[in-house]
DNA sequence: AAGCTATTTCTACGATCGTCGAATAAGGTC
DNA sequence: GACCTTATTCGACGATCGTAGAAATAGCTT
């Protein structure tokens, strides 16, 4: 996980319509969801959600698979988990020890 | 937390600027690091680090505490928590991939 | 092939972002 | 009060975002 993966990745989630959406996604589960479905569910315009969707594919936060015409999309937890876990380790989630985590640290100088 | 104050703080980090700004506050550790030093550091202009500092602000992922004419910036931990908290809870209900119990687990790969 | 359903792509447009130099504040020293 | 240092705000700019209706595509079914 790279500075740039993590940031596109915190980007795409960083919009409320999308953070519902793969909220929304996670709580299909592993059965996932059509994208007919979703756009019930959340009653925004299929352009707008297939736009949406289009860009948590692009940072692999969900995937999609075809089954006949529908669409069902998942998210994906395994790249949830790397995000959370560069969250946690790079940017820290403690408060104590985490800036003496790894790498060298502090005194530029 | 709800998700519109998520969806701000992911958005806040969903950029690669910012993000490499609040991880070198990170590294920083408590001590923190003044405006000065951290432009210094990262070599962008002080109008672009302020920018982009106000935005971490704003969402309470960094705090400043004045020291006479210096600024220090410090990482709040506190905030990322949550946010990983809200990440692992809201968004990744599934059980087996994961990060919800803090643990590490995977390997696999 | 025609028709249907599910979903994406096209197109457009206002809104916001990211960048940075210049001007302005905030705080201290002499 | 004059003056320096540190950092923010202002103003401008192109670039990208978020939205959504209309048109197009993918894949059935008959």
């Amino acid at each position: 996980m790279n500075i740039e993966t993590a940031a596109a990745q915190l980007e795409a989630l960083g919009n409320p319509t999308r953070l519902t959406i793969y909220r929304t996604l996670v709580r299909a589960g592993d059965n996932g969801l059509p994208v007919g479905k979703l756009q019930l569910k959340l009653d925004i315009p299929s352009s707008t959600l297939s736009h949406h969707l289009k860009k948590l594919i692009e940072v692999n936060l969900v995937s999609q698979e075809r089954q006949a015409t529908t669409l069902i999309c998942r998210a994906n937890y395994t790249s949830m988990n790397g995000l959370i876990g560069y969250l946690a380790d790079e940017c820290c989630a403690d408060a104590n020890g985490c800036a003496a985590s790894s790498e060298e640290s502090t005194e530029a100088a």
